[in-house]
RNA sequence: GCGGAUAUGCCGGAGUGGUCAAACGGGACAGACUCAAAAUCUGUUGGCUUAGUGCCUACAAAGGUUCGAAUCCUUUUAUCCGCACCA
């Protein structure tokens, strides 16, 4: 039977439409399942193969669960702040907001194209400003907690985008959108989130998420670094200057001090003598940007300064060093060179004594040394603690130097605030107004939302605020004086820090969300997503789910505890998708040569939805096929009874299947459904019933298919809200299985034979008598798949046709077999 | 350097202690149908051997545990990914 696919999907994916099938509401008396598919940034190119992945594995959880009787929250939007919009604004003389709504208009119908069961009364697009008006709020309620900042530091600067970058957004020393621009360190004021009041619960509870990947929760410890140590006063010109080690069991071999190139303070500790060597060395240092910086020998310069070991008294030179990190501990470390590789070879080129501290077994000594000895040992030099174990005396020198005020144990993260300002014009304005006489204001929260201009005119890339003098030019709110609007906006990933909670009551003018609403819906049953986010938006969402519930909005320390990463779909040839390589699978050019359930179908069916995969076009042809066989087979098949096996074939299936879809493997359970179509088309007849089951465990993959095959057999309602059929146990009748699998293996005993022996006409078959039946009963298949007349007999059989007497060697479950 | 993941037949991928020469799909080959092709259907697809058998070699490599391992343990190697001079 021929199907205009296009045809169906439009018809049901209207009908759902106009039966609002998919809109979800509150019902206590319910249980709730909230998938969701991290939303898209709306760019000119419209939906990829990606997206279509992305989405279709949401939609197949998620109708599985709406068939179970779950209220399903299925929520769509769009991240619609960015810069490929304003970037395409500029290049046209246009407004951001032209390209962004076209954009989101184009993605909202290719997304419907693929029958995804969203609630789009509940979309959320992060530009309107009913939406950011609530990111501003949540600044404000931030800047009120002192969380919101604003601060001068090194900051990461990226030529290309024009703007400042968070830490997380740089990769490699390159712009996460520009891998081949380095990105630049400048001095800027800046506003900062801070995120770093959570990191310990961020890295703590990371061990709570259960369903995470173990790649994604690795990720997030690593980056915040999380690391025991203690923070050791040492006196440099007659003032205190901590520093941090994880090793303090070295303090006796410390030989120098390096400060960091890069540390604010570095000027007041050189001297004068030596102040020409420091800004030479500044210098050269200046013109090497931070990815150079990583592969440079390590090298630095003396600053002239002396420190004491506040343990020995004994004093120490204070180098300047391009390898200690500014921003992390202290800036400035104390220097063992016998137990540690950097500090060692720094010593090595500036000729700087080696100390041992630390003696392991096999003696060490200074002379012989080729690198610095980091293991385990026994303390030596080290006064009081000589002969303990330097495990020990991590504790003990601590406990010491704590007694003494000499310092204390601290934990460290590598974890960095949020700087969030960007200096660009598509995003979420920062509300605060800079007043001479009162300083920092913020924007009362009547007056928000701070909305971003629809008159602006974009000079070269410089963000068009700043000349917008209706914008900038403000009363101050407390004063009334004059003053002006910031004109950074926020990091975009601000707005995807929460849309999740936007969803749960997402057209509220009152307030950001109810928390009743949102008490219902929340946790996230389901997080699905690609792995790029992990250090980005997946440690974001935390803190902001964390900050929310600090303001009493929520009860959940974590957005949720499933995350589900899926892989990345390469082209034909293996490599990552793309223009240049000419390798790019449209969905939609798909879907319109197949199906939409097609592409859904054959997407989720090459390998597990967590593994990459690549793109194949037989693979595609190959699933369109099938879902020809699968429709016709529905169609044709005689409606009738049931045979006990294809009842029991049927129940295996719908509980393997469910089974599948519930622990996400798609593949397995498409698997079982080709199998199932394979092994039914032999019966002659199915009940109504039965192959309406059949058509219920597809709806999830194929749903426009299913709706129409479901109409097709006389039902009105819709198969997209009809009930998830429950296998009966009961029917599972293992040993029918068995005993078709002994059929099947004698057909191909009778096959090899005939392999061997050359054609032959007729079969004689001599079975155990309690077989019999089983045997008879495939008399027709096994005359079918061997093409030969077929008789058989019982070996007790007297008048059995014999001639060779081959029924003697027939065993239970193998019966004999004699050609002619 | 640290951390995570992966390694199965021509290919993609199932398979976590025996029922595994290994699901399912692709490809290839052969056959049926057809004037022919497409579609569809059937079979074969590690080696040798054989009236349906038996044996050997196999699940990255090497060891080990076990009556028994693709599956468990140890080590090694390779690939992919993330972080990276974090003291």
């Amino acid at each position: 039977m021929e199907i205009d696919f296009s045809k169906i999907e439009k018809k049901w994916q209207k009908k759902w439409e106009d039966g609002k099938i998919f809109e979800v509401k509150e019902n206590p008396k319910k249980k709730k399942f909230y998938v969701l598919e991290m939303y898209p940034y709306p760019s000119g190119s419209g939906l990829h193969i990606g997206h279509a992945f992305n989405y279709t594995i949401g939609d197949i959880i998620a109708r599985m669960k709406i068939m179970q009787g779950f209220n399903v929250l299925h929520p769509m939007g769009f991240d619609s702040f960015g810069l490929p919009a304003e970037n395409a604004a500029i290049k046209a003389k246009s407004h951001p907001k032209i390209f962004t709504e076209e954009a989101i208009a184009n993605y909202i119908t290719q997304q419907k194209a693929l029958g995804i069961t969203y609630d789009w009364r509940r979309m959320v697009e992060t530009h309107k400003p009913d939406y950011y008006k609530w990111d501003q709020w949540i600044f404000l309620k931030m800047f009120e907690k002192g969380l919101a900042y604003k601060k001068k530091s090194s900051v990461n600067w990226c030529r290309m985008c024009g703007t400042v970058l968070a830490n997380e957004q740089v990769k490699n020393g390159a712009c996460w959108r520009h891998e081949d621009i380095n990105v630049e360190i400048k001095q800027l004021e800046q506003w900062f989130f801070k995120i770093t009041d959570y990191a310990d619960e961020l890295y703590e509870k990371i061990d709570t998420l259960e369903n995470w990947p173990d790649r994604i929760k690795a990720m997030q410890k690593n980056w915040i670094g999380k690391s025991h140590g203690t923070e050791i006063q040492f006196e440099i010109n007659g003032e205190k200057w901590p520093i941090f080690t994880t090793r303090p069991d070295t303090i006796f071999g410390v030989t120098f001090m390096v400060i960091s190139a890069q540390h604010p303070r570095l000027m007041e500790l050189v001297t004068n003598e030596q102040k020409k060597e420091v800004e030479k060395f500044l210098k050269k240092l200046k013109s090497t940007s931070e990815k150079e910086l990583a592969d440079l020998e390590k090298a630095g310069v003396f600053t002239g300064s002396y420190a004491i070991n506040p343990i020995t008294k004994e004093k120490v030179p204070v180098w300047a060093g391009n390898f200690v990190v500014a921003d992390y501990g202290a800036g400035m470390v104390m220097a063992v060179p016998a137990h540690d590789q950097r500090d060692f070879e720094f010593a090595e080129k500036y000729e700087i004594p080696v100390k041992i501290v630390i003696q392991p077994e096999e003696h060490l000594s200074p002379e012989r040394m080729t690198e610095a000895y980091t293991g385990s040992g026994k303390l030596v030099n080290s006064e009081g603690f000589d002969g303990l174990h330097n495990e020990e005396a991590k504790e003990h020198i601590a406990i010491y130097l704590k007694e003494k005020k000499l310092g204390k144990k601290v934990i460290n993260y590598k974890l960095r605030d949020w700087l969030i300002s960007r200096q660009r014009f598509w995003g979420t304005p920062i509300p605060i107004i800079y007043c001479d006489k009162c300083g920092i204001v913020p924007v009362p929260e009547k007056d928000l939302p701070v909305k971003l201009p629809d008159n602006i005119k974009f000079k070269s890339e410089k963000n068009p605020l700043i000349d917008n003098k209706e914008f900038v030019n403000v009363k101050c709110p407390k004063c009334k004086g004059n003053a002006k609007r910031e004109t950074d906006t926020m990091d975009t990933f601000v707005n995807s820090s929460w849309y999740f909670f936007r969803y749960c009551d997402a057209k509220n003018s009152k307030e950001i969300f109810e928390k009743k609403k949102t008490k219902y819906w929340m946790p996230i049953d389901l997080y699905i997503g690609g792995a790029e986010h992990a250090c980005m938006h997946l440690i974001y969402f935390r803190f902001y789910t964390k900050f929310l519930r600090d303001l009493g909005l929520t009860d959940l320390d974590e957005p949720t505890q499933n995350l589900f990463n899926q892989g990345m779909i390469h082209g034909e040839d293996g490599f990552v998708m793309s223009k240049s390589r000419g390798n790019v699978i449209d969905p939609l050019d798909v879907s319109k040569k197949y199906s939409a359930d097609t592409l859904r179908m054959f997407l989720v069916s090459v390998s597990s939805p967590d593994r990459d995969s690549s793109w194949s076009s037989t693979g595609i042809e190959s699933m369109h096929k099938f879902v020809n066989k699968f429709i016709n087979f529905v169609l044709e098949i005689k409606k009738g009874k049931s045979s006990e096996k294809a009842e029991s074939k049927i129940n295996k299936a719908i509980k393997e299947i469910t089974n599948d879809i519930e622990g996400m493997q798609y593949n397995l359970a498409i698997i079982k459904i080709r199998q199932l179509t394979d092994s039914l088309s032999e019966e002659k007849e199915i009940s109504k019933k039965d192959t309406e089951k059949i058509i219920k465990i597809i709806t999830p993959f194929c749903p426009h298919i299913a709706e129409e095959l479901w109409e097709k057999l006389g039902n009105k309602s819709f198969i997209s809200l009809e009930k998830w059929p429950v296998a009966d146990e009961k029917k599972i009748n293992e040993k029918l299985e068995e005993q078709e699998k002994a059929v099947e293996s004698l057909i191909g005993d009778i096959n090899n034979v005939l392999k061997i022996v050359g054609e032959k006409n007729k079969v004689s078959i001599y079975v155990i008598p309690k077989e019999k039946e089983i045997y008879e009963d495939a008399t027709e298949t096994i005359r079918k798949k061997t093409n030969l007349d077929v008789s058989i007999y019982s070996v007790n059989d007297k008048d059995k046709y014999d001639p060779e007497n081959k029924s003697k060697k027939a065993k239970l479950g193998k019966p004999a077999i004699y050609l002619e």
